[in-house]
DNA sequence: GCAAGATGGTTTACCCTCTAAAAAAACCAG
DNA sequence: CTGGTTTTTTTAGAGGGTAAACCATCTTGC
């Protein structure tokens, strides 16, 4: 067999996102999990093992015959994750295991061939960079913002590129080889957490980030909650303002949206309004020594995300939300504003509570969960969530 | 094979439930729906035929051999559902299709063990008034308000009947050796929708319903969100009370929370503060004729139920959302304001649009619904979801 | 009316996957 | 070393699936 044309049946690919999941199973403990005979996962593995795609790692000494631990190879498989969330954009190579071999920043070109072009071009560089952790290269990911059709491969529109209906899954496709997913940068984010990251394996949790805009996406019964035309999770438009804020005009046409409150975008021009600085690291300093307007200005923002959080929590019920953040924000008047507003709007019940985490924003989430896009697919095969 | 003991393999289920989601088709059209050959899908109707689960019901002449076309059996059996919703409870029993063939009403009572004495009386009944639709019962499906065990059997919390983990679904099992499952009211109303109603069959769509208190429920990726620790759907305590709405307490200890504003309870606690009578339908006419008042609190209540409606139809992008209403208020102020108020804080895309649809608010629907638990586990078994 | 053509359903032979049970392997304890 | 224990492999067989040929039953065109 080819090792690199991995035809995996049903079988295998059960017991390949399960040890992806709970992490290095012995054959046994794979046969409980699963609910298959010894002799099937046995005949199972050897596969896996012949394809250089598991391996077995250490022995676990017990009573008996010591059990051996199987692991995925990391380089059973490599992918390249691309964001376009902002400019720059941030190209990855990772490895099966999520790890990141080689990175490459480029401009974030807005015609469509440009972009196809660029991107081949750093593929290759990345390539040569990565050295043997890009040997099997199986796929390749993009995340962008904006809303994406439902075979993952066209962009329908995208404001921050001004793109419409651009087909730039099967054009990059064409030009590399490779096969490539295109995902909305909220959900290309949640599914890189959910296969690769510290809640990996969690089926309900939801991810919010702010940046020039809002982004949220939510995993839903262990599967990304999509709707029906693909646009759950937006929570930019959320009304949130509630007794006390002004309501400013949206975008959409409507008043006291939380992105006319809570994104980076509207804080900068509020921070202007007041003749403050707008950079968002220099603003949270002013707020930390006091500055009243920019104390306001943060609140304010911070109150907003935190009434969206909470809508969201009472929703959905998650075990966990977590909500990306400039690290400047994390211990300042916006975070604690977040936090407060948000669990006094929750209605508590005795043993239940939704974790709400903050994490450093950065574009390498929005490409990590692009390359786990094409991962996924490894994983996972055709039915691939 | 005894008739009842119906032994079905996964492939006899699949067929079954595309039938029933799809309606009648023919053994061809199966084997294309489900992937399947033509010589799986003939094995496998001659066991459900057997098994009198199928039947053969009309011959459908095309251009060569006429097809026919298979339907799931009415009377391959039937069901009880309770609907523990409101005073009196409501007993139903129904077909495989959802029909109902007795049907009966009982004091609700609070003291458990009275209950389900209570409830098994009422269970004998209702086979006899059914007669032959009564033949085959294969299980017991319960809706209350509050809160359900991770089982299905338990009643965590329900503060209308102050009941704290009573495990009802065991205890009426025993009593009448049905297999029984407990759901919320507003997730027994949605699977009911799921399974039989009008939406049969959509994979994303939620339902609302406006009574004492305000219950919700969402369908997502074709299965019920239940979220972590199964409360998702709560919309009650949603923060509405935006700009120019007094936020009143909540008995949860917030303000401005949707039920203290739009709760048939908080429309007659307003009503009954305005003078006004406290039933519905006078009030709804009272608007109607133009009284200022009534106007104003059948508005705002309307005016949040839509905020809520919007945040809901932004954050999980539903195909549909059925709001159950007392009839009265379909075409009042209260169902224009509610459709006002959400279209205005929908962030529209084009070519897509969440349909909002008014229904009668009748507790039978929760009682078909907690019939469609026990008809769901027949249809899908032990996997249902 | 009757062959030709088209389509639906059934039968047959076979393959693949999974299982149960026995066997083998690998370790610990005495 | 021997017996006990647990993991893994081997083996024989059952179950569920398929492809392809076959049969059944209609419409259509002559």
């Amino acid at each position: 067999m080819v090792p690199g044309s991995a035809t995996l049946s049903a079988g295998h690919r059960q017991i390949l996102s399960a040890i992806s999941r709970e992490g290095p199973r012995s054959r046994t403990e794979l046969a409980g999990l699963l609910g298959l005979s010894k002799a099937s996962i046995s005949g199972l593995v050897r596969d896996l093992l012949e394809q250089n795609i598991l391996c077995e790692q250490e022995l676990i000494f017990g009573i008996g015959r010591p059990s051996v631990s199987l692991a995925v190879r990391a380089d059973a498989a490599s992918f390249i994750g691309i964001s376009l969330q902002q400019d720059p954009a941030v190209l990855l190579l990772t490895d099966l295991h999520g790890t990141v071999h080689a990175r490459l920043e480029l401009p974030r070109l807005s015609d469509p061939d440009e972009a196809v072009e660029s991107l081949a071009n750093g593929i290759q560089s990345l390539k040569k960079e990565g050295g043997d952790a890009a040997d099997r290269l199986s796929g390749i990911g993009i995340a962008l913002p904006g809303f994406v059709s439902r075979d993952r491969l066209t962009c329908i529109t995208s404001t921050a590129h001004g793109w419409k209906n651009v087909n730039i899954g099967t054009a990059l496709a064409e030009r590399t080889g490779l096969p490539t997913w295109v995902e909305n940068d909220a959900n290309a984010l949640i599914l890189g957490e959910e296969l690769f990251g510290p809640l990996r394996g969690s089926p309900d949790f939801s991810m919010l980030f702010v940046s020039h805009g809002i982004g949220c996406a939510h995993i839903v019964n262990g599967r990304l909650l999509r709707g029906n035309s693909g646009g759950a999770g937006e929570i930019s438009h959320a009304p949130v303002a509630i007794d006390g804020f002004g309501a400013l005009p949206c975008r959409c046409g409507n008043k006291g949206c939380l992105e006319t409150v809570s994104s980076l975008l509207a804080i900068g021009n509020a921070a202007r309004r007041a003749e403050l600085p707008t950079d968002i690291a220099e603003l949270a300093d002013l707020a930390a020594a006091g500055q009243p307007d920019a104390l306001s200005i943060l609140h304010q923002a911070g109150s907003a995300m935190g009434i969206a959080t909470a809508q969201l929590i009472q929703m959905l019920d998650p075990s966990h939300v977590v909500v990306m953040l400039d690290h400047t924000l994390h211990d300042s008047v916006f975070g604690h504003a977040l936090m407060n507003e948000a669990e006094s709007h929750i209605l508590h019940r005795t043993g239940v509570k939704t974790m709400i985490h903050f994490r450093d924003f950065a574009p390498e989430g929005f490409a990590a969960g692009a390359a786990s896009l094409a991962a996924r697919y490894f994983i996972f095969g055709p039915e691939a969530g």
